[in-house]
DNA sequence: CCATATAACATGTATATACATATTATTATG
DNA sequence: CATAATAATATGTATATACATGTTATATGG
């Protein structure tokens, strides 16, 4: 019984129910949304306060180092901060010997708005973890910390 | 013991730890960028692939239906026709009565074009796969499914 | 039937993202 | 040490994404 011949439909069909690339996105996409609009009253993005709290975790952090633990490209990073820095939320400075290098800080406003968007997140997050439940939550962290480390190729 | 009056610092590095919004974007980051890499000899991006995928499971398909399913705003999705109605992978046309509402098809060279990536989309979609883990995968795409229909807010 | 509200789609603006390429500084090599 | 290779960051260009707003068409209330 020939399975073969399918329309390109059946394909899409049967592609984009399994599709991780899909889904993956699709579902950021929503709770990004969530997180936008409980932040709303901060003026910050859920891109925005995620790159905050992660030099505010590490700082001070290297631009490209920044860009590995985002899992994006360096010419991103670059791009990123500059909503941040022209909000005077981050301090930018050259730290170490090598000219090259710029490290990332945050700046006294940039940990006040933590401060106050903290409490929104908080809010976003319980939201979500509420409707997803945290059976379906510790299930999804680490498959998306696995996902994340996904590397360059099959390498076998 | 009062585990209160946390530095800004600390209070980023729990955040940040768990946050949805941040590990489900950078989760799907890297799924995308295994993708994209996958899907380039096509010339389409795997986001613009999706939205084949999505056209051809669903045609004839209006934007606003569109954009409901891939939990988007009709916005995007106006924009994220463009490329592929400059390439002629996609029709769009009037059908129903009401000349507000256009509807989407995969045009012949769309169909061509299915036909060729998703060969490309499947090699990324096994490679994740095999990388994740089929335990990991099964636990993830119902997440990402779960996530993807977050409400607006909590209904209780 | 007409005025108004609403719905569907598009556009203005801003940020997010990545590849190709440029720039500048450091490292390696002959 | 001078030159070539490499590394860190920035810029050009294109797409992805969303909110505010605009445009046009349909629906609704009087």
């Amino acid at each position: 019984m020939e399975a073969s011949e399918q329309s390109t439909s059946d394909l899409a069909k049967q592609a984009i129910q399994v599709c991780l690339c899909f889904h993956s996105r699709k579902g950021a996409r929503a709770i990004t949304q969530v997180f936008d609009r409980a932040l709303a009253p901060s003026g910050l993005k859920a891109t925005q306060l995620s790159l905050l709290m992660v030099v505010g975790a590490r700082q001070p952090i290297k631009i490209g180092a920044l860009a590995d633990d985002l899992v994006t490209d360096s010419t991103t990073v670059s791009r990123a901060i500059k909503p941040l820095l022209a909000r005077n939320l981050l301090d930018i400075e050259q730290l170490s010997g090598d000219r090259r290098i710029k490290s990332l800080r945050l700046s006294s406003e940039g940990r006040r708005m933590l401060d106050l968007a903290i409490p929104l997140w908080q809010t976003a997050q319980t939201q979500v973890v509420r409707q997803l439940g945290n059976t379906m939550v510790q299930a999804l962290l680490p498959g998306l910390e696995a996902a994340s480390r996904l590397g360059p190729a099959n390498p076998d």
